[in-house]
DNA sequence: CTTGACACAGAACAGGCGTTCGGTTATTAT
DNA sequence: ATAATAACCGAACGCCTGTTCTGTGTCAAG
């Protein structure tokens, strides 16, 4: 009869090695050498790590670059895929007019609390991540785009749209920001709000009707419970 | 009159190899070496490398270890944020029952296309990422939670809730699954819509009313358009 | 008891890798 | 013209690092 010496599976060194390695890589941005592996769970030979690292592949847990320096990295869901920080402009409100994104300010400096951290896989894969910008909503005034007061509105800038696009506009008729699908017709433009029980409002083709940008992503965050 | 030799900033060289470092990191995980960055930009000398990379430094555009084997990382926003992977475990929709997350199945070879990447950062602090899951919405049936068809709403695995979180319920009553928030009130359970301006829903305590999880997030994609 | 798999240690080797230094070329200021 | 400087190249030095090999103690099966 078989029988193990320890656990199945994850031994107390195997999790070990894989938290630091986890935790070191958040930290470096790099990953460990093998010495430095062991120094941090209480190995002292080099050789019982790469034991220990080969059966984490075999496992599927890390995968490895043999030979090159610090080639170890953590396989699937735990592994940072990769972000793009999106600047958080300003409010959008129906009252105030829209934030714009200037292409002349550099948002490289821009700490957490102004942005937002999106992964690429969400976005559309044509996204580079220039002209994007966050708009935080304030207000109940968008909830006929079916959006919430505190969402936030990841928007590419634009000031032209295609039909069935949601745009933000910057309605002057009405001194009012909008968030609404638009739809170009034979003589008007077409702003069609996005619960579909709602009507639309139409547009002369000559009045001033202010692109902003398009929407790309709504985000809302459930943070804390609603109070009624 | 100082003058310099071409371009103020990133020269052409500065630009490649920061390009270099960003996409070599984004593929393998790890960054590259001196020599590695040497031949995929066309320098020859490991000096030369150096001395660019020196210069990127005090730019602030990269931060070095020095002495540490690949031990160059992009600096700032660039730089990928921390993030989960969660699991998509199936569509949500009035008349289907809810996916639950199952604690002995293993998400974690789960690839891209079943699971979205949501940055630590945008999620509540004490989120640890266990418990979390995702469905995405079928229909328009979560139209009065504000949710739309297409949405993905992330989850946390719960069976009771506290007063003013929205939860996902399968009512047996009614033979549907439905987003509210959720109130104990004295002797009935009331389900309150998003949307302001719906009527909320009551329950006897003595009903079955099966929480499957609380709602951390929901995300909109807005892909394509609206085809109307 | 013997065998063999397993978990581990230590040392030595070879190639990887960052650093440094001497040298070359071209541009610019004086 | 000349000196200064920025932008390179090539080679050598030496630590860093993954690999490999020998050896030791433990535990369970035969």
């Amino acid at each position: 009869m078989m029988m193990v010496r320890k656990s199945k599976g994850l031994g107390e060194r195997h999790q070990k090695i894989l938290d630091f390695v986890l935790a070191y890589q958040r930290e470096n941005r790099y990953p460990p050498s093998i010495r430095e592996i062991g120094e941090k769970t209480g190995i002292t030979s080099t050789s019982v790590v790469n034991y220990y690292l080969d059966q984490l592949e075999k496992m599927g847990k890390i995968e490895r670059d043999r030979k090159i320096s610090r080639g170890v990295r953590v396989a699937g869901p735990n592994a940072s895929a990769d972000t793009l920080r999106i600047p958080i402009l300003g409010p959008i409100a129906a009252g105030i007019p829209l934030p714009e994104l200037d292409p002349n300010v550099s948002y490289l400096n821009d700490n957490e609390a102004n942005a937002v951290d999106i992964a690429r896989s969400l976005l559309p894969a044509k996204e580079k991540g220039d002209n994007l910008y966050a708009l935080e909503v304030k207000g109940d005034s968008m909830i006929d785009a079916m959006i919430n007061d505190g969402d936030i509105v990841v928007m590419k800038q634009a000031s032209e749209a295609r039909n069935g696009e949601m745009v933000a506009v910057w309605l002057s008729r009405d001194n009012e920001a909008t968030l609404k699908y638009f739809f170009k017709e034979k003589d008007r433009i077409r702003l069609q709000p996005a619960n579909p029980t709602m009507k639309p409002q139409y547009y002369k083709k000559t009045e001033p009707l202010e692109i902003k940008g398009k929407v790309v992503m709504v985000i809302r965050k459930m943070d804390r419970p609603l109070a009624v």
